[in-house]
DNA sequence: AGGCCGATCCTCT
DNA sequence: GAGGATCGGCCTA
């Protein structure tokens, strides 16, 4: 079953030295993993299914993508602190999108979570999305391939998981996603990972090498993965 | 099914 | 003052 009501977070936290490491190792690795948001009334659960790397400016080259990219900021600085925490930012005027710090203290570079599929709670993510109770499960027009409902629309991009969750940077910056007591963890339940999906980033458009850069990864073939197209690829088996 | 466009406001220069 | 690590609606077909 999916979705339903659950007041118990899944698996065990991750270690600490999981996120200790370049973003590029990092952000293939959370594949599987689940980001589990605990609310008054219960717990939202959502497989990671898509990531992508930031590197910080201590990289050679620099990541002239990443919002570390200049330094440390207001906006930024949980990403020059330790590892393991949530950077959540404001995109748009509208949206919000979430990241994993990752790297030693003092160091930069994190993974931004492009998609989830829901494990639990899903209707009350639908509800937080703007979209009917039982969206999630609903089911959509292969036919047109157009995806009117279902999971997909619930928690597939990186705004709409915020959405569907009910992240915000007032609530959720800055939070220890390590820590047994915090109301956003990211847990290992067991799932294990076959194929994933490498292309680069999502949105990185300006005139730079940093535009190819395979540094967006993805379970092949998953179905909440973002965007109908942007899915060729080299695929890898993780080590 | 794919492309374009506007919304909307915070952050950094 | 410019420009976003986006999304959804509307257009063409």
């Amino acid at each position: 079953m999916r979705g339903g009501t659950v007041t118990r977070l899944p698996g065990r936290l991750l270690k600490r030295g999981f996120f200790e490491a370049s973003p590029e190792q990092v952000a293939p690795r959370l594949l599987g993993k689940v980001l589990a948001r605990v609310t008054a009334g219960g717990v939202l659960v959502g497989r990671i299914v898509e990531t992508e790397a930031y590197l910080g400016p201590h990289c050679l080259p620099p990541d002239p993508a990443a919002h570390s990219y200049r330094g440390p900021t207001p906006r930024n600085s949980v990403l020059f602190g330790p590892a393991g925490h949530a950077y959540v930012y404001a995109i748009y005027g509208r949206y919000f999108c979430m990241n994993i710090s990752c790297e030693v203290e003092g160091q930069a570079g994190c993974v931004l979570l492009r998609a989830l599929e829901p494990v639990a709670g899903a209707d009350e993510m639908a509800v937080n999305r703007g979209l009917g109770s039982g969206a999630a499960s609903r089911q959509t027009t292969p036919a047109t391939k157009t995806y009117r409902w279902g999971p997909r629309k619930v928690t597939s991009g990186p705004s709409r998981l915020c959405q569907a969750l009910g992240l915000t940077r007032a609530a959720h910056d800055g939070l220890d996603l390590l820590d047994a007591k915090s109301a956003l963890q990211v847990r290992d339940d067991g799932y294990a990972v076959d194929e994933v999906l490498v292309t680069p980033r999502i949105g990185i458009n300006k005139m730079n090498e940093a535009v190819n850069w395979p540094l967006r990864f993805a379970l092949a073939g998953h179905p909440c993965v973002s965007g109908a197209k942007n899915l060729t690829g080299k695929r890898i088996h993780l080590r």
